[in-house]
DNA sequence: ACCACTTATATAAGTGGTGATATAATTTTC
DNA sequence: GAAAATTATATCACCACTTATATAAGTGGT
């Protein structure tokens, strides 16, 4: 069944988020796989404005503004003003969030060795694979290489690689 | 910068699939990247029931529903009511279409070499890393590993992989 | 003191799916 | 031949983001 590389991409997500927040129900956390980054962060350093913790994530203000009003219906987090500039607000860790730190931190060590364990099963590292097709594609985005590809004519003797979006 | 394996994986998508809709932007069509499973399979096969479509195409059937929605919108396919079995709709392309066809071909073409040209700038490719992670996680899921790992402690010297979701 | 600009955060709409459930039509069972 | 089970499709709510845009609050120039 040959399919789209975006396709596999989803599937892969679903197979693997979808096991890893059947893990937090199991282990009884009110708790969302898209919390870890944020989680993390603000674990790290203590107090943290919305912008410096989507630069440190990873992911964009958007998703942190969206993420921490729904980590704020579950209690995890405490936002305040900055008194210094009333635009900012201050996020740091609640309470409760901090006491979730350990079974959390227990969480993810099982996580990742289940992770160690699928690469084990693979002749070479998906975390690595990974790793380093986005960093090639930092070097050479994906529209660059369409775009080059315009004028040579497909060669049916040389494609190893039927997929296509 | 570590992240999950899961916004890895997001991150990858948005760089691919970004570019190959703006691909299909700059050739003048009004298609989007998620018409080309269905599209494929209509192609191959003259007149399709909607179950049949997901069946090929492997998506789920709620999924070529609303894809089918968009893509009789953007005046690509033709659906009619079966005289035979009245719960089934019959979808085929349209006379536009098939007039696509080439050109779509084309883009295809043009992806498929940039996802070549993407895997010979890797160590390993990455489609078949993809493909190899799926089987893997069909043979033994996520879950299970994360379950089996519960018991065992964290091994700070073992770690080459340190994402968790 | 005011206008323009930048910065910080929020909101809206969209993307491409999934699973659960609803509705309608057909087939099976008694 | 009517009730029950099955099948085909549609609809809804969700997931974890993204981009584009809006709003609010600062800063700099005149």
């Amino acid at each position: 069944m040959k399919q789209g590389l975006g396709t596999q991409l989803r599937h892969l997500i679903d197979l693997l988020d979808g096991a890893v927040d059947a893990a937090y129900g199991e282990a009884g956390l009110d708790y969302r796989p898209r919390y870890t980054p944020v989680m993390r962060v603000l674990a790290a350093h203590g107090s943290l404005t919305v912008g410096r913790i989507a630069e440190l994530a990873g992911i964009t203000q958007p998703a942190v503004t969206q993420t921490l009003a729904l980590m704020k219906a579950d209690k995890l987090v405490s936002i305040t003003a900055s008194d210094s500039d009333a635009r900012q607000r201050l996020v740091r860790l609640s309470d409760h969030g901090v006491s979730l730190l350990g079974r959390l931190q227990e969480c993810w060590d099982r996580t990742r060795q289940a992770a160690d364990s699928l690469d084990a099963d693979l002749p070479y590292p998906l975390s690595q694979c990974l790793r380093e097709a986005i960093e090639a594609l930092h070097k050479r985005p994906f529209g660059d290489r369409i775009r080059a590809a315009r004028h040579s004519r497909p060669d049916a003797t040389s494609s190893p690689n039927p997929e296509s979006e």
